[in-house]
DNA sequence: TTCCGATAGTGGGGTCGCAAT
DNA sequence: ATTGCGACCC
DNA sequence: CACTATCGGAA
């Protein structure tokens, strides 16, 4: 970085309604504006700062010449035009930087690209750093997918590479991954955008977020005992795991905690729950957990713990463990359990949460061992709604949906106007609800601005006069 | 033979943070 | 200061 | 978050 010291330079540009300046700082990297009409002014962080600003006054367009770090290039401006052509530049993710290095030598395929095996009916495949082939040696290893290899893709990416590549999807649970330098801890940022962290760089984590046990629906037609299973509130809160070292979300980002929230965190024991504020308070709740410093609005936030990831033994058993080091944290509790009877229990239960405002019910299989990913170990239950929307517009899809509706525009009998993108076969989009059509969709909830949460399509309504609906 | 489970890839509302306007 | 957009939360 | 399409293995 060769810093230059005569570090402000200032712009000015006009508006409809009046002027204003910004300062630009190369040193501090900030960017200062002032508007000329209030005369407040204003300083935000800048992450990048273009130099071809710094010349003089005359770009109004360059800024495609971002040489931040060497290897991430994709600057957002440029990425919209890259994802409409499907492949180019690596779309999103960028993960995995160390395996990329590895494979620097020999040939690699781009995140999504596909290629034939030269002279094999097989296909080898990279989806987000994960890669697959059809041949059966690759399908039959009772392995997960990521750590799967076949001579197939060695040939391709080099034997070396994929070495690095096992080694690397495996370090969460190995000891050590001999990288290099210190993890460094909650400093890890992660600007960007996902989950890079803690594979590669573990420092006293003690499990990664991609293993966690998520939820199946609970299906009452599927004739299960419900009399297996714990019952407890599901909370509408932050899915968070506490992994010995920092809070993260379910996509293995850092969450920003405060200190004293952490106060007394276990970093021997791995910790699964949820940031909870209070039933219908959802929003605030994602308001203040994804900010990067909530600050004093943290202490209105409980960390609600229902499993023990790396404890070992049944449910219960882990849930006592967890209860033994939660319990004196001033700001995390344990989520209450109670044995369903049967499953009118279960409906009174559920009857009882909704009353109070509650999302739903979540239900443990009796001294069922950890699991990860899905599972029917663990199950949702939730009510829905069924209302009607009038059509009044198609959004086209995307991807593979390209050239079909993507989404419905419609409106509630109020006019509220929302969007449903799901429940549709694919037969569906090609033939869409015509505009005027009055359509039936389930949703969630109305958010706080009225709006249907989770709107999923169900079917067309012929029994219903638009004139119901309100412009 | 049918069914189940795991993946990949669409889509929604809402929030923050960033950068350009 | 305002706006739009991407990346994530659900 | 909800959902569809797909495929291999279980039932």
């Amino acid at each position: 970085m060769e810093h230059q010291s005569d570090s402000t330079l200032t712009h000015r540009f006009l508006e409809l309604g009046g002027t204003f300046t910004y300062q630009l700082d190369f040193e501090n990297m900030t960017q200062t504006n002032v508007c000329h009409k209030s005369r407040k002014s204003r300083t935000i962080r800048r992450t990048v700062l273009d130099e071809s600003l710094r010349a003089a006054e005359v770009a109004q367009k360059a800024k495609s010449t971002q040489t931040q770090k060497p290897k991430v290039q994709s600057t957002g401006a440029e990425k919209r035009a890259a994802a409409s052509s499907s492949e180019s530049s690596s779309p999103t993710k960028k993960v995995k930087t160390a395996s990329a290095a590895a494979a620097a030598d020999s040939f690699d395929l781009k995140d999504g690209q596909e290629m034939q095996v030269p002279g094999r009916d097989y296909k080898v495949k990279n989806v987000g750093g994960v890669y697959s082939c059809t041949c059966p040696a690759w399908r039959y290893q009772s392995k997960k997918i990521d750590v799967r290899t076949c001579k197939h893709i060695q040939e391709l990416r080099g034997a070396n590479a994929e070495q690095v590549r096992m080694q690397e999807n495996n370090t969460w649970l190995t000891t050590a991954s001999s990288k290099t330098n210190s993890p460094k801890k909650s400093t890890n940022k992660a600007t960007n955008t996902t989950s890079t962290n803690n594979k590669s760089q573990n420092g006293g984590v003690l499990f990664d977020a991609h293993h966690l046990t998520l939820a199946h629906k609970w299906d009452p037609s599927k004739n299960k005992n419900a009399a297996n299973y714990l019952l407890s509130e599901k909370l509408d809160g932050m899915r968070a795991l506490w992994n010995g070292v920092e809070l993260v979300s379910r996509a293995g980002n850092t969450i920003d905690a405060p200190d004293f929230f952490l106060a007394g965190f276990p970093a021997n024991m791995a910790l699964d729950g949820e940031l909870f504020m209070g039933r219908g308070q959802f929003q605030e709740t994602i308001s203040i957990t994804r900010r990067k410093n909530g600050g004093e609005h943290w202490r209105q936030i409980k960390y609600v713990v229902f499993d023990a990831p790396t404890a070992l033994g049944g449910f219960e058993e882990r849930l006592r463990q967890a209860k033994n080091i939660v319990d004196p944290l001033a700001f995390a509790e344990i989520l209450p359990h109670t044995p369903c009877q049967n499953e009118n229990h279960l409906n009174q239960e559920l009857e009882r949460i909704e009353k109070l405002g509650g999302e739903g019910l979540m239900m443990r299989e009796k001294g069922s061992g950890y699991q990860k990913g899905r599972s029917q170990k663990l199950l949702k239950v939730k009510t829905f709604v069924d209302d009607e929307g009038l059509v009044y517009g198609h959004q086209p899809g995307t991807g593979k949906h390209t050239g079909r509706m993507g989404a419905l525009l419609c409106r509630l009998r109020n006019g509220t106007e929302f969007k449903v993108g799901t429940g549709f076969s694919d037969q569906d989009r090609e033939n869409p609800p015509s505009i005027g059509s009055i359509v039936t969709v389930k949703y969630f909830e109305l958010t706080k601005a009225g709006v249907p949460r989770f709107p999923t399509f169900q079917r067309i309504r012929l029994d219903v006069n638009a004139s119901e609906f309100q412009v």
